[in-house]
DNA sequence: GCACGAATGTTCTGACAAAGAACAAAGTCG
DNA sequence: CGACTTTGTTCTTTGTCAGAACATTCGTGC
């Protein structure tokens, strides 16, 4: 039951059941490819025709193509249709603290070719850099092939209609317009999000063929941070002022460590991979402190984690202490959102056989129902580039998502 | 940008459009009446021959009904259009913990009578009981109006689609039926929900004409536990399990007091209205105590919010307290969804203007930018009965909602 | 080898809502 | 009283949906 915003409403046409069920249809195809018309038309439950005319529509736009026909018992051998991707390319970027990682791939997210450069803070030399290498990428790669938009993540606040960044600590960036003069160096749209927001975009919109696609979760994001993307009836939310989904700076307890953001006890200053290193050197953890110490130190979080894979004690005890954390943090989520599921990336995702037991007791143990007891909480490997992902559902996913309408 | 859900989604026809616009038209009318058929035209942005076909079927369905012609300045006079909601009425029900409260209302929550009896716990003596009261209501104050349905407020979690009541821990009630029951006795439709959603579906569908209405906000309830209603994109917010808005479990301290629920420090051991009175008499806050001394010592909420009035050191000291631990409880609501409001309820909005200094600033501390401190939080007097109000809304709203497509 | 059935995909036609023009109604003002 | 303005209704045109009819292409049985 949707409320109707009286003042900014989409009326309906006489287009407007075209629209709205050639993206069902576009869906549908997506979801099941390959797919013949007369299977879809079953599953729209509209005639053959319709399907008929709704797929040359598609095709004539682009975004579907006719493949083989394909053996069947009896009759006519249907004639298979498939969302055009393969030949429809990306640049996926991912800015975080040290390094940036650019990617090309196609609209679902295969890769194609990617690389590494240590980040840029400055944006008059950012832009010349990123704009060099994504002309580059496109000229070995891209063949024919079309580039239809840059997927920009940056580990921080952003608008996504302005393409603001608002407050990217790590980078040192806040009120930066980064979109506008990328568009500009490379002729090409560039959508610019946060990481976390991103990582749930992906898991939402680039799932593997076939499995169930959650509409209702949380993206839970540990790096430097701890970040949450929240997607709510297969919508992402982004609050008043595109700061939403701050767990990591939800108390656990009054009394705690501070952290950067002037409170005390935050989730963050407990289960950040910061946090988690401080705790394996044995140090008292303190936003300043760490940001000090931690470099110096050579020891990073991937160190911690193969160590602990490795055996050593001291990491694993270290590991399990932000296991323990994390399950607190996670079961507040739980208690406000109920989502379907919790989706858990990062680092430390790579010791998981090590850390579910620990947070699955956690949750457990604060749970209020059973039901919300067996919330599956499912791990994201690193190796898996969510973020790159990420980038690449922002520039494909709008072309399937629903349209508006009242 | 929505996702489709090509497990369920609902394909556009060739009424789509007309139904869509019938419920533009129908709530513009809700929400500018009067309002005459030309101004509608110039809102919607169609022709005024589409809305007089258009609020002919609105007409004919008895959804609106035209009134009286009035002055222009030139041309000819404009007819007004009204929704239809003085001769429909609804049965609005609140069931407490010692009281239960029956309203009969109509359909935009004007009050036409009330009554109160003391809450039956017992389900087989509870619908007799209900059935002879809203029976003689009808009688005595319906005359010729139709009643419509009836909204029942549970304090508890509610499954809303079968209409079961989950776990209401102040009535003792577990996976109780009682909607089936009821609908049986009274040949009404009965509509059950928990008492924060209801507070938020009132919000959001019975504001007042002409005031601006949120579509992403929280409705807080600080009574015997602390619960809430979550709004995202004008949408209630229920989660995987019916659970989602327990921010009365959310943890202020690892080490606290500990709640009934098994945890320790929650949110509702500081500010429910049991916690503010335990304090008031300068007792250590146990749930298990809490319930046995209260009733004993005959110290309620309202009575020391209303010594809190009078001016008694120690109630305003209890409530200020309390004022402490809710902003800190209002703050995670905050940093999560980034609502633009949040409302709150309960008695203690009656010394609001004591409370919402100590509140602002407990929020303004945590806050992790300007803009989320300055989220405004909105008292809704218990003198306005929004539990029943929110039961009035789930009768009627469902008339106004936006039908669901793709 | 050829008719037949079964399934897929295309084309055609009727029905019906949207869009907009033309028209009727009902007022004001000079 | 007529010109003008605004509201509301009616009528025509247009274009899409829906479903029937038709074409296509396969396997199967005689």
């Amino acid at each position: 039951m949707r409320k109707i915003n009286t003042r900014s409403f989409v009326r309906a046409t006489r287009w407007t059941p075209r629209e709205i069920n050639l993206q069902i249809l576009l869906n549908l195809v997506r979801e099941h490819e390959p797919i013949s018309r007369a299977e879809l038309a079953r599953r729209m439950k509209i005639g053959r025709g319709m399907v008929t005319y709704l797929t040359a529509e598609l095709i004539a736009q682009g975004a579907l193509y006719e493949g083989d026909t394909v053996d069947s018992p009896r009759g006519r051998r249907p004639q298979m249709l498939y969302v055009r991707t393969h030949d429809r390319l990306v640049v996926a970027i991912d800015i975080r603290f040290s390094s940036t990682y650019i990617m090309l791939t196609d609209f679902s997210g295969n890769s194609i070719a990617m690389e590494t450069f240590d980040t840029i803070e400055d944006l008059s030399a950012l832009v010349p850099e990123l704009r060099e290498r994504v002309r580059r990428l496109l000229a070995v790669h891209g063949a024919s092939r079309k580039c239809e938009g840059i997927g920009l993540v940056v580990p921080g606040m952003v608008d996504a209609v302005s393409g603001q960044v608002l407050n990217a600590p790590q980078l040192g960036w806040r009120n930066v317009d980064i979109r506008s003069p990328l568009e500009e160096a490379l002729g090409l749209p560039v959508h610019v999000e946060n990481a976390p927001i991103a990582c749930a975009l992906a898991k939402m919109w680039l799932g593997r063929p076939g499995a169930p696609v959650p509409t209702d979760f949380v993206y839970v994001t540990v790096s430097d941070g701890i970040g949450a993307g929240v997607v709510v009836n297969g919508q992402v939310v982004r609050g008043q002022t595109n700061s939403a989904g701050e767990f990591g700076h939800v108390p656990l307890t009054a009394d705690g460590p501070a952290c950067l953001c002037g409170g005390h006890g935050c989730l963050e200053v407990y289960t950040s991979n910061l946090a988690t290193v401080c705790r394996y050197l044995g140090k008292e953890f303190s936003p300043a402190t760490a940001r000090a110490l931690l470099p110096s130190s050579g020891v990073t979080i991937a160190e911690v984690v193969s160590r602990a894979i490795a055996g050593e004690t001291r990491a694993i005890e270290a590991l399990q202490e932000t296991a323990r954390h994390l399950g607190a943090g996670l079961s507040v989520i739980i208690k406000t959102l109920s989502p379907t599921q919790i989706v858990v990336g990062g680092e430390i995702t790579e010791v998981w056989d090590l850390l579910e037991p620990t947070i699955l007791r956690e949750i457990g143990a604060r749970a209020l129902t059973d039901m919300a007891a067996a919330t599956p909480i499912v791990p994201e490997l690193a190796s898996a580039y969510p973020r790159l992902r990420g980038g690449t559902a922002l520039v494909s996913a709008p072309l399937f998502a629903a349209p508006r309408f009242a």
